[in-house]
DNA sequence: GCTTTATTGTCACTTGGGTGACAATAAAAG
DNA sequence: CTTTTATTGTCACCCAAGTGACAATAAAGC
């Protein structure tokens, strides 16, 4: 039989969490906050589904990772315990981008994001969550594409990071998505860490494969051949 | 000569930034931002030095970057109009983890974090920075080794790998800093995107090199051994 | 303790991408 | 327009890391 641990305001000062929080606040979070018993291998929530919780590790190890384009699993990180972890709830309307999983046997609390937020900082939420997705949100995007670099090919990563450029530099134009921006090879090359001369290659293959074209020193991508070139399955906005 | 953009509600609105703050909150934030004219080329901002300014870029494109171990510059991220940059500032104590230089000649407005988040959202400062180093902090720490292992060897990213265990499951021991995890090299090898063969292979050269040593299955690191291998002249927290 | 299963160690072979070198263009600068 | 400089294209060669295959250990289960 597992012996269900204590969660009080000593065992989360303990585990050095929310140092700057008051007793006070801690205690109201607490009370707001359920426990969970996941055993090894157990799957938190999967990559895909709406954000719609923040989660507390008391005890044991929590894997995050991601399947790669060659469906290999890529291990982003492991969680200690004291760590908060599924922050993308704290961002309006996102969707879980890894996968969570019990590493070890785990003791696992979790809190509605409202709740979080307005307990731990007088504020509602919304305007919370609206300041989070102007700010942070850019480097989660980064996040994401760094982490799916792992295991992708240089041909993988180039399709990614063009895409990622298509979002925000692409105006539309009848050919395609339009990349208002002087983009040398070798700056490709240092975008996606590779030589200069292997995103030539590769650049010239997308453009006789028409996943692209160029227009003098400007680039058309076509987002959605792009998003097939990638290999990753994602539906993110 | 160049003409001086107008900054205002309006503008604001144009750029889409800050999309859910009131027009009184923009005005009143407006007041407090400054207006410089920066030239291609020029850097903002290096790597490592104290994060004490928020920025938003009003036209033309800003570049994020670090350097690679071999003196080579990692192309992190660009930055467009109506995007907010330099946030490591939310977040308490923190430096410059990029460098950011003008890609073409920009307008870039700058305001001090505390002035931005008590204009748009009524909290001290400090509460808001400390939930933010609770909560994407991880993200933060996540997004740094990712950049980080660009341009790396499979060596690097691996003392890089275990020194972000070091910090999060390490315990003082002895002989140095036992990790209280039961790690496999295939968990390695996912976390580090390589083959399980050649994590073996280099887990046993950096044992002989004294970085690292077994006891059983669990591992005893040098972190200072294996910043040293890691190339990346850290000196974050 | 003994058997089963998971993990580590080792090696030969293949391959994607790095490197250097140089020609062919295309932009800038004058 | 012409010269200079930056960018792109192409190739041969090399190397770090992936792959498959199997032996050697070490844990775990019984």
């Amino acid at each position: 039989m597992v012996r269900t641990p204590v969660l009080n305001v000593t065992t989360i000062r303990r585990l050095k969490a929310f140092p700057w929080a008051s007793d006070k606040q801690v205690e109201r979070l607490l009370g707001q906050m359920d426990l969970h018993h996941i055993e090894k291998r157990t799957v938190l929530f999967n990559e895909g589904v709406p954000s719609d919780s923040v989660y507390f590790l008391i005890s044991g190890v929590v894997k995050l990772s991601l399947r790669s384009p060659d469906e290999e699993r890529v291990l982003v990180s492991l969680i200690s315990p004291g760590e908060l972890f599924g922050i993308t709830s704290l961002m309006p309307g996102m969707y879980r981008a890894f996968r969570s999983e019990a590493f070890s046997d785990c003791w696992v609390s979790s809190v509605r994001p409202e709740i979080f937020v307005t307990t731990l900082l007088d504020v509602p939420f919304t305007d919370f969550s609206a300041l989070m997705e102007g700010t942070v949100g850019r480097w989660f995007a980064l996040l994401y594409r760094y982490t799916h670099f792992q295991g992708s090919s240089l041909r993988q990563k180039l399709a990614l990071a063009l895409l990622e450029l298509a979002q925000k530099f692409g105006i539309q134009d009848a050919r395609g998505t339009m990349l208002i921006l002087q983009l040398t090879h070798e700056d490709l090359a240092d975008l996606v860490g590779a030589s200069r001369q292997k995103v030539t290659e590769h650049m010239q293959e997308l453009a006789r494969q028409e996943v692209l074209l160029r227009d003098g020193r400007r680039l058309i991508v076509h987002p959605d051949r792009l998003r097939e070139v990638a290999g990753v399955l994602l539906d993110e906005k």
